[in-house]
DNA sequence: ACCTAACCTATAGC
DNA sequence: AGCTATAGGTTAG
């Protein structure tokens, strides 16, 4: 029997879910690229941002574990986290408050669609990491057909696609572009600091919510999200959140596209600035329900070429529009319609070569990378 | 239809 | 210590 972990300071006692350690493994899930919202910020505990709360989570072999933390009022703030926010003129910080919170109901597009803010906390995990999807039976299937997986799916079990508010996934994805997941971490931290309602304080880190599409389609935005260091993400995040919310529906909008079909939520997607390819798979994949999206990158084009190649067989010399169609179509043909899973898996694992603090294993990966003659060419 | 450079910036690697 | 290459890509030609 698993026994509860001591309780944090503020928050509600523990609660837990039944999720045995080969259907979840929290480190590979929330700090594998899919997010870029949590934190270890004790060994096994993860302390991040979902549904507008601030959750610390942990698990045990049988459970996953799960503590609330208060929401702070808004007098408890002290005055120095008040001035050191964005250079904002007083009269205007409040308004940007107001937008947030705006954004929030306006989130309520989706309350009233999925009646998040009535959901139980244990139900909003249940929905987060898809627990009803039996990870085991998926990863039995594709090892079958695939010898590679099989190999990497040992040392790599519990690695399953969260389901992501639409919103926030699509606009973390679009900076993303041509960048490092360190940097992508920071600017996305500084993103919902700027932008975002703030929620509380633990520790010395402050949680924000995700900012609405009202205060990243603010005048000013992008000028202040290049000064955040954004470069030319700046703008692909302004007029990406007014293109959604003048096109596409705004936040309900986006979330309808749960409901139509991989190709066109895709499509609908394609037509935001700064949105591509591999950045509308990711959304279809991690937010909008579409399991056989698969996102072609440059880790995975890698790992296409060295360990596909042979089936594949093909040699160009970037990931262009027909290596992204031509890698995601092999995979759905191997893997089947729940391919963006399995490739979860596969990106996780690669990610996770590169990112050992064993740095021996990085350079020797890179050798084999660069030595092996291209199996393709 | 398909492929190349330029693009902001931080950081690892020489 | 400085410089270059590259990083979960997109866009304009």
């Amino acid at each position: 029997m698993d026994s509860r972990p001591a309780p944090l300071p503020r928050a509600t006692p523990w609660r837990s879910l039944p999720c045995p350690r080969a259907e979840l493994r929290l480190d590979l899930v929330l700090s594998g690229g899919q997010t870029f919202r949590w934190s270890e910020t004790n060994p096994g505990y993860w302390t991040g941002v979902l549904a507008g709360r601030v959750w610390t989570l942990t698990q045990s072999e049988e459970h996953l574990w799960y503590t609330l933390h208060e929401e702070e009022k808004e007098e408890d703030r002290r005055e120095e986290d008040i001035l050191s926010e964005p250079p904002l003129k007083k009269g205007r910080r409040h308004q940007q408050l107001d937008t947030s919170r705006a954004g929030l109901s306006g989130h309520s597009g989706r309350e009233q669609i999925r009646g998040v803010d009535g959901l139980e906390p244990s139900q909003i995990l249940r929905d987060y990491f898809q627990l009803h999807i039996s990870l085991a039976a998926l990863y039995q299937g594709w090892s079958y057909t695939d010898a590679h997986f099989r190999n990497v799916a040992v040392k790599f079990p519990g690695v399953r696609v969260l389901r992501q508010d639409p919103v926030e996934c699509l606009f973390s994805f679009i900076c993303t572009s041509n960048n490092h997941l360190s940097r992508i971490t920071n600017m996305i931290q500084h993103l919902c600091q700027a932008f975002g309602r703030r929620l509380c304080q633990l520790d010395t880190k402050t949680y924000h919510a995700f900012p609405s599409l009202q205060a990243m389609a603010g005048a000013d935005a992008e000028a202040r999200l290049r000064e955040l260091g954004f470069g030319y993400r700046a703008r692909f995040v302004s007029e990406s959140a007014r293109a959604v919310l003048k096109t596409l529906g705004g936040a309900a909008g986006l979330q309808h596209l749960r409901t139509v079909p991989y190709e066109q939520a895709r499509h609908a997607l394609c037509t935001l600035p700064g949105v591509g390819a591999k950045v509308a798979d990711c959304v279809c994949l991690m937010a909008l329900d579409k399991a056989e999206a698969v996102p072609v990158d440059t880790h995975i084009w890698q790992v296409a070429k060295r360990y596909y190649g042979q089936e594949l067989g093909m040699g160009a010399r970037s990931v262009t529009e027909r290596v992204h169609r031509e890698i995601g179509n092999f995979f759905r043909s191997l893997w089947g319609p729940y391919a963006g899973w399995a490739q979860a898996v596969l990106f996780c694992a690669d990610l996770r070569k590169y990112e050992s603090p064993d740095s021996d294993a990085k350079s020797q990966c890179a050798k084999l990378t660069k030595g092996s003659p291209s199996i393709l060419t």
